[in-house]
DNA sequence: ACATTATGTGCAATCGTTTGCACAACTGCC
DNA sequence: GGCAGTTGTGCAAACGATTGCACATAATGT
């Protein structure tokens, strides 16, 4: 009914007076040479005046490639991942490819909801921001053969692609600059240890308080449950109320740091006169904040537009391997760190 | 090749004995009431034990619905827009529509390419979250019959549906706000006056100023080409480098404000004691800068979900009329205004 | 009991592209 | 000048679902 997308390959067919199927080659890159140049230039002409525009739906009928991936993320309005979306964009749309979103609040039962939307709609691959270490789902897309990126949090299991950050080597920086500033009880505020992030930079916390010679103390470790400023604020408390004598902490992130500030706010203290405190992600304003945190910067757009371009590159080329990327991070200092 | 989506209608016909167009029918509610409910029960037993999934695709090229539209933003990176998106995603899939995204930056050539590729992905309507007050998008898909509806901006054509918040109510509350707190020469960094939201503010804040019987003085409006912190940092310096004696800024938006805070503290001023702030929008996090910023609520999420839920009723019943709709904003007083 | 109307299912065309195959026409070779 | 090999184009069958139409069979009315 609607006249959108009325002109079809047929009429410009119709037009030259050549058979669809030719029409169909001109307009492929891949097999234009194999046509009279003449007819070429005609057809490009016929399909520029009836201004026509290839149907992508019967175009992934036939060939079963839809030029579309998915993408999962817990939630879009928290402020790490609409750079890593953008990235990701920037790194299909340069090939042809668009992104379906898909929050997913990390509660599972959402996750599979949204891999089955996207596969009903025939997705040519998939990046998961969302994995877990132990991610169901991804075992699922290696049996089905869906090629799959995971992008900032990877999994346990081997022989899928990632890109990530170098979370070690974050938490060494900013365990690194708190040495420096002459600080010996530091603090670490985890994240969940079902999430990669988590695991990762509580395990690095420890290893590098011990390589750097600093009291490598399991009791100054507090878990969270979620990376959310009200965890951080939690755990905080707690780390506070414990007496446990640390002058920084090294939060797992930027809003456990947030809720971290609160807490110590609660208790009379400041920051970072009394505790210094580093978060990581660096998220937009926070060098805003009072006092401007310093932070472990990650090279969010480049994360996702590398996993944009891996995720092609994988459904171009089918066979390609499995590889794990990291991205390094960068100490940004500011305002919540000082000496002792 | 791929495994995925093997299983089609035709082999659930065949197992359970009957033609693929009976389980077409079955799967679908409309006409699932004209088929034996016995075997309707043998059908989706067959179905949920093959793990059939409907193609999209060929849905889609059959009935020119692909369940799929378009929606253009900005810059996803820009903290007003996830809210929306968020709400248009929970909108829309509701309805078991998704969304495809689309960056433009502002930038009409981007917009004219994404439309484009929407177009060729046979989107079933449009969202435009990136609407100027005369934007040949708009008109193109009015003449193209394809669905649209207006996000946050709004522009001059009629005949077009749109959920935007009621901008002069905003700028009212700020105004009277202002006043309440004393304040006679107030000053306003407007928006482009190219969008709706720029001029619509600009407008009302003439007409509140005069209205309220305070200094409605057309040389107390700053203007930005754009909605930005350096725009805002520019012209609150020209501003206050006037000389004109004013004690409170009205800010078009949140990071117009935010480079007014940096203008005062270059011009060695204070906020708020010497010069009271206010934004709109509500951004994430302006309520933890300092002074934590007085400003103008904007239900996002809301607004977004609106556009969802109206593009849907646009779709699927395509004679409903255009309706443009406000949204009411809320004062959200904080620590950039005090009295004078 | 017979004509008539509902009811449930099958048949086949269709949506717009792509692509293996067939086959003319042309080229070059000896 | 006949034969093998290119080259360029057309033909038609897919892809997986939907849907108007036809047609049995069952239900209804008289």
């Amino acid at each position: 009914m609607a006249s959108r997308s009325r002109v079809t390959i047929r009429d410009v067919a119709e037009r030259v007076g050549v058979h669809p199927s030719t029409v169909s080659r001109v307009l492929n890159p891949a097999t234009r040479g194999r046509i009279t140049s003449e007819i070429v230039a005609k057809v490009n002409e016929a399909a520029a005046e009836l201004g026509y525009r290839p149907n992508q739906t019967a175009r992934g009928l036939r060939t079963n490639r839809t030029q579309t991936i998915g993408v999962l993320i817990p939630d879009i309005t928290n402020p790490l991942f609409p750079p890593i979306i953008r990235g990701i964009e920037d790194g299909l749309g340069a090939n042809g490819y668009t992104a379906i979103l898909g929050n997913t609040d990390n509660i599972a039962a959402r996750e599979t909801e949204a891999v089955a939307t996207m596969r009903a709609r025939q997705v040519d691959g998939l990046i998961l921001a969302t994995a877990r270490r132990d991610d169901p789902i991804i075992a699922e897309c290696i049996a089905e053969g869906l090629p799959l990126v995971l992008v900032n949090r990877s999994a346990d299991t081997d022989g899928v692609s990632s890109i990530v950050n170098d979370d070690a080597l974050g938490i060494a920086l900013a365990v690194r600059h708190l040495k420096s500033l002459g600080h010996t009880r530091i603090a670490h505020i985890a994240g969940p240890r079902s999430l990669s992030t988590g695991e990762a930079r509580r395990r690095s916390f420890l290893e590098v308080m011990k390589s750097e010679g600093l009291d490598a103390d399991e009791a100054l470790i507090a878990e969270t449950t979620a990376f959310s400023e009200d965890e951080g604020l939690r755990a905080c408390a707690e780390l506070i109320s414990k007496n446990l004598k640390f002058t920084a902490i090294v939060a797992a992130n930027d809003l456990i740091a947030l809720g971290a500030y609160e807490a110590i706010a609660d208790a009379g203290l400041t920051c970072p006169d009394d505790i210094s405190v580093t978060g990581f992600n660096d998220m937009p304003f926070v060098d805003r904040l009072t006092p401007p945190l310093t932070t472990v910067r990650i090279p969010h757009y480049e994360l996702g537009r590398e996993a944009g371009r891996r995720l092609v590159e994988l459904i171009e080329t089918p066979d390609s391997p499995a590889r794990a990327t990291m991205l390094r991070p960068e100490l940004i200092v500011r305002g919540s760190t000082s000496t002792v």
